[in-house]
RNA sequence: CGGGCCGUAGCGCAGCUUGGUAGCGCGUCUGCCUUGGGCGCAGAAGGUCGCGAGUUCAAAUCUCGCCGGCCCGACCA
């Protein structure tokens, strides 16, 4: 491609909305622009990275025997409902309904646009398969995805359209099952290999999805949105969802006493100012959440140090929660939120449970809410004075607690998800009737998980990664081109011609070539250059006139190497990017 | 949905407090010059100052409403 037909705006300075360097420099490249928020148009170079990606998916999935398909965007509302997760996802779901005109029957079909697509490849699956000679079968496609993100952020990270490669394994059991899951598995590590990112497995939470369980691929950096705990050697890695810790016992727990004391404590409503005022630091109080789970009220309680981790709730078999309303809980309780605690409540029709983290469990002296404004009790006893119905795991790991296996010390660091594959089981296939028939006859529902990878999301991903001060850096197997041609004399006839020979010489050795053939000074050649990270630059300048050789940039090395008009081609090839 | 803030040329911004000719840098166009790191000179085009109403002789500026956007938080498959 000669640079003066394409359409490569690069930009002097970002837009002043963009705030990572990945989102600043896909702007300032020409790779992609805003429509409106969370939604971009990818323009040729941002194209031609996207399909880069996408190939490397086609090949690694193809590879791995998955079948491509195109399911449609446009889903009817109905479909969701059989589903189990309609009231979940409707969150976060668009409708798609004729703009001009009120919908005309309450019975008129309703259409939502796709944010996934389990429901979809069930219910085909459920109709085009009966039999166990028909399995194992994984299908993938790559589409566009839509999600009423509440707040998108930093270009294509978090965005309300995005491309998603999204597959679906089918198989008869479970061995099965895992099997197709670490054919994935091995698939995705293959595929982030080829993309040239950094990236690092986690176990992960299974989340609304569902499932038994799961692993996140994700890219380490500073302005990922997600968190990870980890050991120092990587041993365990796990999202903070679902990271599991041994929390540090209590360095001074509070005196036991026969049966727990009312104090009075007025205006004091939080953690911090019962520590201040009386005295009663963090890890000896009982935190006291109220959550409406399912449309019953529920008692979470955690040492009062601890943050409650939401996804846990989840895990509990909760679909849907929120937390209480002041108006719910004094209703309930009999006090405001900041004096709550659990002693002496019991299950009944009003609350259908007191759960307790498991780091509450045997301990003594604790001090809570007395469900009387102005009160708290000490001398709490947990399992003396609370009636509790259920213990768990509630809590979110904390940098320097352990790993409950190893013993080792937890560290959080953020990270960007970019690829998650989940071993689902029958959640769907039950509810979509996406049954076989095995040898004897008998019906079995399929068992199987789902696979995702944000392509556009990994595309930033790569070049958060992969940038300097002066641009991006493509690493080779998914740059836009492989070769930036850079015709530094566009006056001179002899620097003209030698350019022109180079770029059909690549072209006709197949190199992927763009050819800056616009008649602009060296400078603004090379600062674009730079920005836009194309992994080789090919300068015919000043140096080539009096030389007569080729010199040859390396994006990535800085360094330089000179080669004869003839051997530019061979000279390409030999030098790894 | 809560808190903060912003809409002035394609991009980045000033002007608004104290109402009176709409500006600067970059980019774009023309010509010259120049040709190894966003060079220089000369000229030009480009704006319903987000939209609407109000106050006023007069509104980018003051008031009200609306729309759009950004940041922090909450949320997030």
């Amino acid at each position: 491609m000669r640079w003066t037909q394409a359409l490569i705006p690069t930009l002097r300075e970002a837009p002043q909305d963009a705030e990572i360097a990945s989102h600043q420099l896909l702007l300032r490249g020409g790779f992609i622009r805003k429509l409106t928020g969370g939604v971009y148009t990818f323009l040729p170079m941002g194209l031609r990275t996207l399909r880069k990606i996408e190939n490397i998916i086609r090949e690694e999935m193809d590879r791995s025997g998955a079948i491509e398909l195109l399911m449609p965007a446009l889903q009817p509302q109905e479909l969701w409902k059989q589903g189990p997760r309609y009231d979940a996802a409707k969150q976060v779901m668009f409708e798609a309904r004729p703009a001009g005109a009120a919908r005309k029957t309450s019975s008129e079909q309703v259409l939502l646009l796709g944010p996934t697509h389990e429901e979809v490849i069930t219910s085909l699956v459920a109709g085009e398969i009966r039999s166990y000679r028909q399995l194992p079968k994984n299908f993938y496609q790559l589409q566009t995805k839509f999600r009423d993100e509440i707040r998108p952020r930093f270009g294509l990270m978090r965005a309300k359209e995005f491309l998603m490669k999204d597959a679906y394994s089918f198989d008869v059991d479970d061995a099965s099952a895992e099997k197709s899951y670490k054919i994935m598995y091995d698939a995705y590590v293959r595929i982030f290999q080829r993309c040239g990112v950094n990236y690092r497995i986690v176990e992960a939470d299974t989340g609304v999805m569902g499932g038994s369980f799961s692993h996140e691929f994700v890219v380490p950096s500073t302005v990922g949105e997600s968190e990870i705990a980890l050991t120092e050697d990587g041993g365990y890695a796990a999202s903070i969802e679902k990271a599991a810790s041994r929390a540090a016992p209590r360095a001074s727990p509070g005196a036991s006493m026969a049966q727990p004391e009312k104090f009075a404590t007025p205006g004091v409503v939080t953690i911090d100012a019962l520590d201040k005022q009386h005295g009663v630091t963090a890890e000896n109080q009982i935190k006291t959440l109220i959550y409406i789970c399912d449309s019953k009220m529920m008692l979470f309680l955690l040492r009062g140090d601890h943050q409650l981790n939401e996804a846990k709730v989840g895990a509990l078999g909760i679909s849907e929660f929120r937390p209480a309303t002041e108006a719910e809980i004094v209703t309930a309780l009999g006090a405001h939120p900041g004096s709550l605690g659990a002693v002496g409540v019991a299950v009944s029709k009003a609350i259908a449970a007191v759960v307790a983290d498991e780091c509450l469990r045997g301990q003594s002296g604790m001090t809570t809410g007395a469900n009387e404004d102005g009160f708290h009790l000490r001398g709490v006893e947990v399992e003396r004075d609370i009636k509790v119905t259920r213990w768990a795991d509630l809590r979110t790991a904390c940098a320097g607690e352990l790993d409950p296996k190893t013993g080792k010390p937890l560290k959080i660091e953020r990270a960007i998800e970019v690829g998650h594959v989940f071993k689902l089981g029958t959640k769907y296939s039950e509810a979509f009737k996406a049954l076989y028939l095995d040898v004897n006859g008998k019906t079995h529902p399929c068992v199987m998980g789902c696979y995702g990878i944000g392509v556009t999301r990994t595309l930033q991903a790569i070049v958060e990664q992969n940038h300097d001060k002066d641009g991006m850096i493509w690493p080779s197997s998914v740059a836009p081109y492989k070769v930036l041609i850079q015709l530094l004399e566009a006056g001179n006839q002899k620097a003209t011609d030698a350019a022109e020979k180079a770029y059909a010489d690549l072209q006709a050795a197949g190199v992927d070539v763009l050819f800056d053939d616009r008649d602009e000074r060296p400078g603004v050649k090379f600062k674009d250059a730079d920005l836009l990270g194309i992994p080789f630059q090919v300068r015919f300048g000043k140096k080539f006139l009096e030389s007569g050789k080729v010199e040859i940039k390396n994006r990535m090395t800085k360094t330089s190497s000179e080669a004869d008009l003839t051997s530019i081609v061979s000279a390409i090839k030999d030098v790894p990017a």
